[in-house]
DNA sequence: GTATGTTCTTAACCTAGATCAATTTTTTAC
DNA sequence: GTAAAAAATTGATCTAGGTTAAGAACATAC
């Protein structure tokens, strides 16, 4: 346990996870005592890098505090491709699925604290309570709709109109994301964005 | 069971399916036996659509032989997402997860044979044997990763690029698909695919 | 506070791919 | 087989967004 959080500030940090998880995994007093202990509480600064490029993903966490933004370097360019925000998840998939190195970086955008349950405990749950495989099932489903709702808007929505619908939707992007990687997430260059901000305004 | 189909074939199509679900799910001839009255063999003919928007998807199916395209209608125009090949998983997923109105269309781009698993029958299944939940898992593990590298290629190739690349790793693509639905799945108009291919020939 | 480095914006110009229109090739229907 | 329809190609033109370069607005450090 990080000694730098108070005991009731822990508690309560793992009740937010709790609640959480409760869409997926349901749990009773007593199934949570068991459960809490796998919990792992992680916390960063600002820039820091949650997971390198290469390194292997250990943990599916909950964003206690804090966001989080995943990218990918490719041809020496950043691609920012998702964000995680206060009491979402935050994992590199393919990399924790599949237990081999992560093609991304995840790096902490403001102070961040992380509820992480590492690889192993799931992997101990899953084996000895098989109907937990349900959580592991759940959870990547719902992630797994957010990826093709997003891929949809790639293939079908102009850049202002991807910007009006996250500015609509999700204006959480706004206030917490720099305009270069919300830029970057739309897919267009930060002098385009300023151009469709611009243009809005009007 | 279809009339049309000799009982020779009918079980060869099912040891098709067996085979391919055997990563997901390794059965025992003995489960294997239970398994397989799950499965209903639906035949398609060109043109077909299996699946239209609006409509809940009820099935997740294996393609036996054929081939299928899954695409929106957005602003009048059609974009192919994604294409199932023989011996492939075939499924709506979001509206497979989610039990609700699919956005998508799938159409029969042949002769199609598809052995499906109806949703009733999976939720018994986890009911009942709660680790088969883990077929569940990994195989929407596997599609969430396909999903994200497609995502990442969109983000970060050229038109060029990404008809290179397909052709390299899946030139099932360009045996099986028209050059028309090819391009929108590249997310560029027939002209341009046109073109690219011009110049790659030189 | 001031200095220094980011981030954001603006403007001028450029390019990949879209659009429009016409032609050739392939497929389908009879 | 032939006619009609659909798919693919080619050329001319257009445009959303990229690139380059400069300045303005914020941050961060001292």
């Amino acid at each position: 346990m990080d000694k730098t959080l108070s005991e009731d500030a822990y508690e309560g940090h793992l009740n937010a996870a709790r609640e959480l998880l409760y869409d997926y995994l349901p749990l009773t007093d007593e199934q949570w005592e068991v459960f809490k202990q796998g919990f792992k509480i992680r916390k960063y600064r600002k820039g820091d890098f949650i997971l390198n490029e290469g390194e292997t993903e250990r943990f599916l966490s909950i964003v206690i505090t804090g966001c989080t933004r995943h990218f990918i370097l490719v041809k020496g360019e950043e691609k920012s491709f998702d964000f995680s925000f206060q009491h979402e998840f935050n994992c590199s998939y393919s990399s924790f699925i599949q237990q081999n190195p992560s093609n991304f970086y995840i790096e902490a955008l403001d102070e961040c604290i992380l509820a992480s349950l590492p690889y192993t405990f799931l992997e101990q749950l899953y084996a000895q309570y098989p109907e937990s495989n349900k959580f592991g099932r759940t959870a990547v489903e719902q992630y797994y709709i957010w990826r093709e709702q997003r891929e949809i808007s790639l293939l079908t929505d102009s850049a202002s109109e991807r910007y009006e619908k996250l500015m609509e939707k999700y204006p959480v992007y706004l206030e917490q994301v720099p305009l270069k990687y919300l830029a970057s997430y739309l897919n267009v260059k930060p002098e385009s964005l300023s151009r469709i901000r611009k243009k809005l305004m009007k």
